[in-house]
DNA sequence: ATCTCTGCAAAGGCTTTGCACATAG
DNA sequence: CTATGTGCAAAGCCTTTGCAGAGAT
């Protein structure tokens, strides 16, 4: 009953390649991230397959889409907790936060309804600062 | 003494066009948006040119970029007020909002040094709703 | 055996760049 | 007059798609 599982039928090598870079990475991956991942244990994978994929799991809800400014977007394992981002621009990393901020819907002015939101806080992570 | 001033020597036909589109149409536009409107006072504009000097209005500080997952950024003239978005998944657009929201900092754990958040909320505005 | 999935390569969008001409200063 | 800015077209990414063969069931 997940959204549209359609276009997974079926288990493959690939499949389970890329399913575990996003479990064992806990944070939001480019396509080549992903790829170059993968091929540990997938060598012969192509960046074709990445991108099908990806969508593929994206359709099915269980990856989700982090956009950063400038960007091709960053999709990570769509874990059951709601949370944010933090994107150290020293060294590029899209990180996750724990929790989630309160009152937004009070930034909206009436007549907008809010179905969702995202945060990205901007900085240097501990390995940059 | 704004950032990189370099790329903007001289003021031209296109430039004051492109600049009048951001401070007329108050949200964040995308390239090719930027090119239809600024065409109705430079009509024979290229769209190389939008490109370019986005580029260098931003690297002005001029221009900031907004996000949205999936798709080109946006860029919107960056005017003093710190704001957020607003993208309604119906009609594409993104809104700016006022105001912002407090105590982002107790998201970032400990190490990480915050300087910029971005907030993106995601509904229905009210043309769509 | 069948029908989905994959890899490769070609095609598509968006963005950048090279170059000769236009033009602001 | 000179160096910057522009338009056009070509080139560069990133992503998607067509197709024939591989592989799951």
């Amino acid at each position: 009953m997940a959204a549209t599982w359609s276009m997974m039928e079926r288990q493959t090598a690939q499949r389970e390649s890329i399913r575990g870079v996003f479990q064992r990475i806990n944070r939001p991956l480019s396509p080549r991230e992903v790829l170059l991942q993968a091929r540990r244990s997938a060598p012969q994978l192509g960046l074709a397959t990445v991108y099908r994929t990806i969508k593929a799991f994206q359709q099915a809800g269980w990856l989700h889409a982090v956009a950063v400014p400038g960007q091709p977007p960053r999709y990570e394992w769509a874990d059951a907790t709601h949370h944010h981002y933090f994107h150290c621009d020293a060294c590029d990393r899209v990180f996750k936060l724990d929790g989630c901020a309160e009152n937004l819907e009070a930034l909206a002015p009436r007549g907008y309804k809010i179905e969702a939101h995202e945060i990205m806080l901007i900085g240097k992570c501990p390995n940059c600062r």
